[in-house]
DNA sequence: TATATTTGTTTAACTAATCAAACATTTGTA
DNA sequence: TACAAATGTTTGATTAGTTAAACAAATATA
């Protein structure tokens, strides 16, 4: 099974096909990336402190008081999280599910560029930063299930892993590459989104 | 190899100390996710038609004359398209090599989520979407690498592959579990994200 | 050519996220 | 208690992306 075997079926007019009407759905995600960090905030405040306000919040994200004071009260209509007698914050039930699962697709994210794809620590961490909140359900879940199997103390991972780090792609053709359009991606991918 | 073992050195401490001075840098990506569909667009409806215009643009992406009308002059200024003598956009040397590499990425990423991970093809469209202009230069290149490891016809990564579709993973002890906190994400990664 | 249609641009308005600064309230302390 | 400091909220501004609608210019057609 080549690259270029599986892409027969799936080409290049279907998956632009469903591009096209998918585009939009970017910012129908659950909560947006400063939300998520706000409410990442809250559940490190409160378990390096034991407790989170919004000066706490702001000053870890470095942001004004103004500015957390309205996504807090979002994240409170959104019932992530509510404020006890004290007017201090807490992560609803829901706020603390949601909030583990994002560290866990975060966690594994990081495990997967760093162990796997050896890339630098900080690299991988700004990675995982931008897209830890936006993988489906079933994505996430199989995504974690997939890095277990390739960490583990399997022969066949062992095997595998052993082999990665041996392999030296060269293209062979770019006409029979469907990863690539007109010139390889390998000499011309350069200089974009280097954070 | 355990995620468990591997975790002991990259404990949560150190990811949340970077995540906190890492995550404004999300809107520091060199294009937007709405201007990388307008350049995506004008890929393909040059490929298709042979031409793009503000209108063209307008209709395959479902958004108003106005709208593309100021981002194509952002793009403009940005150097990724021109103008041509008929007022037809058309992509820099510069834009074209961009949508190269945001064309490979995306493909990478649905061949992992459909071929690995046996993602249904909608989903694993929506996430390719959502992520494909966010990985970084090195991470992008690494993936592309190792898919094409992944899905080769070498012996290891054939066992490998069979290896995974019998995985069964089952949490032993939360404990010892560095991806999830307190409760096990298999129980509780349920209903967020879920497009 | 004259008019109608299409295409492109501009403007006013909206939402979201941010800042700075004013204001209000709570907390701490002298 | 009274004042000062800290904290939280509101307001007015900015940037990005969008819409709708007015306007301008180019193109097509009668």
């Amino acid at each position: 099974m080549h690259l270029s075997n599986i892409m027969k079926k799936t080409t290049i007019e279907i998956v632009q096909d469903t591009w096209q009407k998918t585009w939009k759905k970017f910012d129908e995600v659950e909560l947006t990336h400063s939300s998520v960090h706000h409410l990442m905030a809250i559940h490190t405040l409160i378990k390096e402190n034991g407790y989170a306000r919004g000066i706490d919040v702001a000053k870890y994200l470095d942001i004004t008081r103004g500015s957390v004071s309205i996504t807090l009260h979002k994240l409170i209509d959104k019932e992530y999280i509510f404020e006890d007698d004290n007017k201090f914050v807490k992560l609803t039930d829901f706020g603390q599910q949601y909030v583990e699962s994002v560290i866990s697709q975060r966690r594994t994210l990081i495990l997967f560029f760093t162990e796997i794809l050896d890339i630098p620590r900080d690299t991988a961490e700004a990675d995982a930063c931008r897209i830890e909140h936006l993988l489906s359900q079933k994505s996430g879940e199989k995504l974690i299930m997939f890095m277990h199997y390739l960490l583990s103390d399997s022969p066949e991972a062992h095997v595998f892993r052993k082999g990665f780090r041996n392999f030296n792609f060269i293209c062979q053709s770019i006409k029979n590459c469907n990863v690539c359009e007109n010139t390889c991606f390998f000499e011309t991918f350069k200089g974009f989104n280097s954070n």
